[in-house]
DNA sequence: ATTGGCACTCATAAGCAATGAGTGCTAACT
DNA sequence: AGTTAGCACTCATTGCTTATGAGTGCCAAT
């Protein structure tokens, strides 16, 4: 077990990375931080620390910096989370309410997140996995084209053009509508498909040409949309900070605009006792981002999380005021989605 | 007038730059291309160039570099369009022909874009303004809400969900459908507005408490949704070649996150001969893009133009590629949408 | 367990000469 | 008049050496 001076030390090390970006030796820490002992014996904690791979150092006989391992420990055991200014609560609240669309109401999150920690932000469309059918609309746009609509619970709204053989008749489409959405609203979308098979023979004859293009297309649009999204924004932010970066940055901008990489990592996130999920540095098993830390919290939709919202930066962010941001956001985001 | 050889001597210098991006000199010059004449002769040419400020030198005796001015008669006289590679036609059509959905075809085309030049791709969504109205659509969602949309005839579709007084009629939100269809289908979206004033007479008694609704709800999703929309790709392709590029990225990273800068910008730009159009360096007037070049192209729909397409890279791009690149995608995005 | 002292390491900066690509200019050449 | 060879000059870049100094590790003393 690692005594307690250590320990502070470790926090002080992480502390002033943070801020200065620079290897932290021990006599710049006794002079910021009282110790009450002398540099010798923090040089000793150090030693300790080191030992323990929590810390290292960029070469012999230079200051040290935290390892992932160490910022792991700092964010478990020696982090308070700072709590958001009052001045960051009105900038959420005024931006939050303003809209009751979800693509607006998502985009700008992801717009205010990144501005609040000064890191990539990414919004993940809710799931459609857990949502479930609100309604179904089908238009008829001309005498060839029909516009399906499939909107979720959670306000998602997904639409395709189809192409019908032409001379359908305008009762059928109604009559279409009504009988799908008598199956299907209300029902997980996860059952959509199976339901619309099992129902196939209820359907009048007349209406079987109709249905036979219609409902393939219904499916098409459940499967191919459960595909999630991921929004993001601030991607200036990293360059901004690039000087900080070790190595090139443009990895890792490539890694999140492949969205299914980013998608399968923040999939396999579950929240910590902060209600956070943090991965930090190597712990992502995504090479490109072996010097970032991807930080989500989860939001909900009527009682369930349907999606993760969260930051990516450098694995030396600022955890106390991001693990609060995200927290933050993540709430303010379920509240405005429950009146959607 | 400039003679013909010293214009002979800015192609090679803008082709040489663009290759290598350093500094061109005499010496270098005459090695590469064959002018039949010495590095001295060049060197008067390069006086010349140099005095008519189309190329400059980032220090005394180094070599030159073509200025603005200089790029700009390159393209407008020197340069041949590149027409695009047989591959490159196969990768655009494998990848336009694949969706019929709006949404997914103009990503597509950004991330080809980008792809194809190796710049940042830009896709602006077709402009409401001169489109005009497919069809609008009322649904019912539950007892307190509605869902409205506009489908224009480009394909783009816009949906609102808006909080009624509960307690309307089913039949009442099927009439008020007709109704306004009746009055807009078809129409231009700028004459929605006109039209659904003049005509609020005509609406039936019962149907007025809805109306009264409902109507101001279209006029916002017309006006607010006139607001244009940008699609970009590629980010990541600046930060990579970030070595190439003259001082910090991160402000055009950010100008061009700020959709009104680039919105303004790109709609101010016209075609020129080669049906495309080119702001380089300082001609944009916008301060961070002093050091890049936008080249747009406008794609069509239903014959007419309806928003731009383009790219966004340093001022030392290849013009003769990039022109064929953008040329032909937003040939291949009119034609995909001509399908939709 | 803590500390002062000391030798040692090593990145960084500063100074300096050599290199070489490139220029501008002049005088000779066609 | 246009072209060229020659030459002196500029200046970024490179390699080299030499401080400088922050930081370490270790030991003997407290």
């Amino acid at each position: 077990m690692i005594p307690e001076r250590p320990l502070e030390v470790l926090k002080a090390i992480v502390q002033d990375y943070i801020q200065s970006n620079e290897p932290v030796g021990s006599k710049s820490l006794v002079e910021r931080h009282s110790f009450g002992v002398s540099a010798a014996t923090i040089r000793n904690d150090m030693a300790i620390l080191e030992e323990e791979e929590l810390i290292a150092a960029p070469h012999t006989s230079s200051g040290r910096v935290p390892t992932d391992k160490g910022y792991r420990l700092f964010v478990d055991r020696l982090n308070e989370v700072k709590p958001i200014s009052n001045a960051e609560r009105a900038a959420i609240e005024g931006f939050m309410s303003k809209s009751s669309d979800l693509d607006e109401t998502l985009s700008q999150t992801a717009r205010l997140l990144s501005q609040l920690t000064n890191e990539i932000a990414l919004v993940q469309y809710p799931s459609l996995g857990k949502a479930s059918v609100r309604h179904i609309e089908l238009i008829a746009i001309d005498d060839k084209r029909l516009l399906l609509m499939l909107i979720t619970d959670s306000g998602r709204i997904q639409q395709h053009v189809m192409e019908v053989a032409s001379g359908y008749e305008a009762s059928a489409v109604e009559k279409l509508r009504n009988f799908l959405n008598e199956k299907v609203a209300g029902k997980p979308l996860s059952s959509v498909n199976k339901t619309l098979r099992a129902s196939k023979d209820e359907i009048s004859a007349p209406l079987q040409a109709l249905a036979g293009t219609v409902i393939p297309e219904v499916a098409l649009l459940v499967d191919a949309n459960s595909q999630e999204k991921i929004l993001l924004a601030g991607t200036s932010n990293l360059a901004k900070r690039q000087g900080e970066f070790p190595g090139s940055i443009s990895p890792v901008l490539e890694a999140i605009e492949e969205q299914v990489v980013l998608l399968k990592l923040i999939s396999e996130m579950q929240a910590d006792q902060h209600g956070v999920s943090l991965r930090i540095g190597r712990e992502n098993t995504v090479d490109a981002l072996s010097n970032t830390s991807v930080l989500v919290s989860g939001y909900e939709n009527q009682g369930s999380e349907v999606a993760k919202v969260g930051v990516i930066g450098p694995t030396r962010m600022d955890y106390s005021s991001n693990i609060g941001a995200v927290r933050a956001v993540a709430r303010y985001l379920t509240q405005s989605l429950g009146g959607l």
